[in-house]
DNA sequence: AACATTAGCAACCGCTCTCGA
DNA sequence: TTCGAGAGCGGTTGCTAATGT
């Protein structure tokens, strides 16, 4: 035998509230107050509801202290502290919020912060797996850029290269603010095919996001990338990804659908035999 | 334009807690 | 001390609007 529940579910009325009932609640809650009792107040206010939709309706809706949405920065702060050193208490959590519900936190928790947290804490760790990573190899010093191309960017030698903190390309004008911020070694975007795509076709790679993608792979050893299409002005950069060893030739495709050959410039601190993997910077503006 | 999917949120369900008889 | 009614709470559901295909 089950508890007796707390109302004839048959007789009341269940879904959303009418604005004649909310009125009617309304109404009845200024006048007489709950009166202690919310299982006798809805046949007390003349609503076919439940005690505990009533109650509910008029802590989370009705309730002239409470504010709904635009949730601020300092709001969301403050949830995840509490989040984190308390769970899911939402009760005790909105109860240090200004004119919040349990509910409303509740909803928003799980319907857009919770997603920010594990997305910013997906950031954070990679960024610590980056930052681990540097520190467990020495910063090689860049190899010196072949007369054809501005930079090589060996990112197995140098995973923390940041173009926006190397001005020698392009002066840091806006038309060529380029950050490549490598995946930490090890993972499985590392060196790919698909991170390089994505290098060429991010928002990070520069002012009008990129837009070039890639080109043929040769022989599994040279990645060519076609040109950043919508980069402004037009024309300004090549791409080339590259994954080669030294004393190896590649062959690549140029973004003109030319195709060349030769051995990739891997930089003094190559590691003989050792593949490596980069991204050259090609100028033709500048040369 | 039509349909499918997703996001947001109000409301419900059922369990636990509290308190008075 | 026990019991039961009502309140409180957190998890879940289901509806609707927005967005994507």
């Amino acid at each position: 035998m089950g508890r007796a529940p707390c109302c004839d579910k048959t007789n009341v009325k269940r879904g959303p509230w009418s604005p004649e009932e909310d009125a009617a609640l309304r109404n009845y809650l200024h006048r007489h107050g709950t009166g202690g009792n919310w299982i006798a107040l809805p046949q007390k206010a003349g609503l076919k509801r439940c005690g505990k939709s009533c109650r509910l309706r008029w802590l989370n809706y009705l309730r002239p202290d409470i504010k709904h949405g635009g949730f601020t920065e300092e709001e969301d702060n403050i949830i995840c502290t509490l989040y984190r050193s308390l769970g899911s208490r939402w009760s005790v959590i909105a109860s240090k919020l200004q004119c919040r519900t349990d509910n409303d936190v509740k909803n928003y928790w799980n319907t857009k912060l919770k997603k920010k947290v594990m997305m910013a804490s997906a950031a954070a760790a990679a960024g610590q797996a980056n930052l681990a990573a540097q520190q467990q190899q020495p910063r090689v010093p860049l190899p010196l850029p072949p007369t054809s191309l501005t930079y090589v960017v060996p990112m197995e030698f140098n995973p923390g290269f940041n173009i926006d903190q190397n001005p020698i390309i392009f002066n840091g004008s806006a038309n060529s603010r380029y950050v490549i911020s490598p995946p930490a070694p090890g993972t499985a975007q590392e060196n790919s095919y698909e991170y390089m795509s994505w290098a060429a076709n991010s928002s990070n790679c520069g002012s009008g996001g990129g837009g070039g993608g890639e080109d043929d792979i040769h022989g599994g050893l040279m990645m060519g990338m076609s040109q950043l299409e919508e980069s402004s002005p037009p024309d300004l950069l090549n791409w080339y990804g590259f994954q080669s060893r030294i004393g190896e030739a590649a062959s690549y495709n140029n973004y003109d659908g030319s195709s060349s050959s030769g051995l990739p410039n891997m930089g003094a601190n190559a590691i003989e035999g050792k593949p490596s993997h980069g991204l050259y910077l090609e100028s033709l503006a500048y040369l």
